[in-house]
DNA sequence: GTCTATAAGCGGATAGAC
DNA sequence: GTCTATCCGCTTATAGAC
């Protein structure tokens, strides 16, 4: 078992995380072991240490490593450029398909923030707050503009914002629908949650 | 510390249900010992064998035991005798109600369905299908009527319970707006994105 | 960078006294 | 019905050899 030889830190860094990822979102923070990492990983649990300097860093720094990630993914899209409307099909899609993708990651930073110690909490708050803010922007703009019909800019983000999360809940690659066709049904839904039209005027 | 003398069986049984309920709430239930549930309700970790044969069982019967009290209530507005759009209405300001009332039973229903044994999962399983079904048999009368405009009565029932379940992630008794204004604005919006006016004809 | 070995303690669960 | 005491496996984390 012994493979001191051949050994490669760059590889394991990796493979840490994604394993840790992939057991944290199947079984929940608390419920998983460091021993049961290292395993699955193929080193002993004493190695880890080479990579994290405990349990909680690991997960800190996988969730805090997602929101950066999720947000620069967005920011790349220069949303601030779109009207509203546009906009916020844009993050419809964006959102979905970023969940398809990395489910295990989107996963994790909602659930796990319960397990983060109060000063990893407050970093992946501030970045969670950042995103919800990119969608309340969007939302503010086509309220100012008389685009959107909508009561609370703030409850009305929230809102939508559980109902694309939601999606990692149920979503599977063979299931009935293909992945283009839910993009469809929730921006439609999405649009005219805001008494917007999703597909006029094209 | 020992009061044997005065102990009280039924009294015992209700509050280790409300301290086990809180902390799974709280912390997750991996992460939560039976000695802590011990020491919170006031005996010792022993004591807790009374009442469940263990810890799985504890939370098993704990989601079990909410998702009937759910049905039931549900069940109880007779909500097949409620036009389509009313039966939506009354559905949104049900589960809202039902969330602020016992948000911790609603939250680890369903958070904590992964850390489920297989059959324990299956049942509370099929619990919550028969309370997705509820909202799924509004939408489809709606659709079948003509009243309502969506794309998929499956993926829109998804969509709008993982919406309105959101509120317990952001609601606060003391927050910004009061609870009547939240369901205003939920009420609005689920009727919004499902193209039905929420407050016309009245 | 990884291993083995181990520290030090907490976990679920049980037995038997009262 | 509750307590005390206990079994024993598993936990995170560290120390030191290679």
């Amino acid at each position: 078992m012994a493979r001191t030889t051949g050994s490669n830190g760059e590889e394991t860094a990796k493979r840490i995380d994604e394993v840790a990822l992939k057991l944290f979102a199947q079984k929940g923070y608390a419920a998983v072991s460091m021993r049961e990492i290292a395993r699955e990983v193929g080193v002993q649990a004493g190695a880890l240490y080479n990579y994290s300097p405990n349990k909680q860093d690991l997960l800190a720094r996988l969730m805090v490593e997602h929101m950066n990630d999720l947000l620069k993914a967005w920011a790349d899209l220069d949303p601030n450029a779109m009207a509203p409307l546009d906009a916020l099909k844009a993050f419809v899609l964006f959102h979905i398909r970023y969940h398809v993708q990395r489910p295990d990651q989107v996963f994790i930073s909602y659930m796990e923030l319960r397990n983060l110690e109060p000063e990893n909490f407050s970093k992946v708050e501030e970045l969670r707050r950042k995103y919800e803010a990119a969608l309340k922007d969007i939302l503010k703009r086509g309220h100012d503009q008389g685009q959107f019909v909508l009561e609370d800019v703030h409850v009305t983000t929230m809102a939508i914002l559980a109902q694309l999360t939601g999606v990692t809940t149920w979503y599977r690659a063979k299931g009935r629908l293909s992945q283009q066709k839910i993009e469809e049904i929730y921006t439609q839904l999405v649009c005219q949650s805001v008494g917007a039209q999703s597909s006029e005027e094209i």
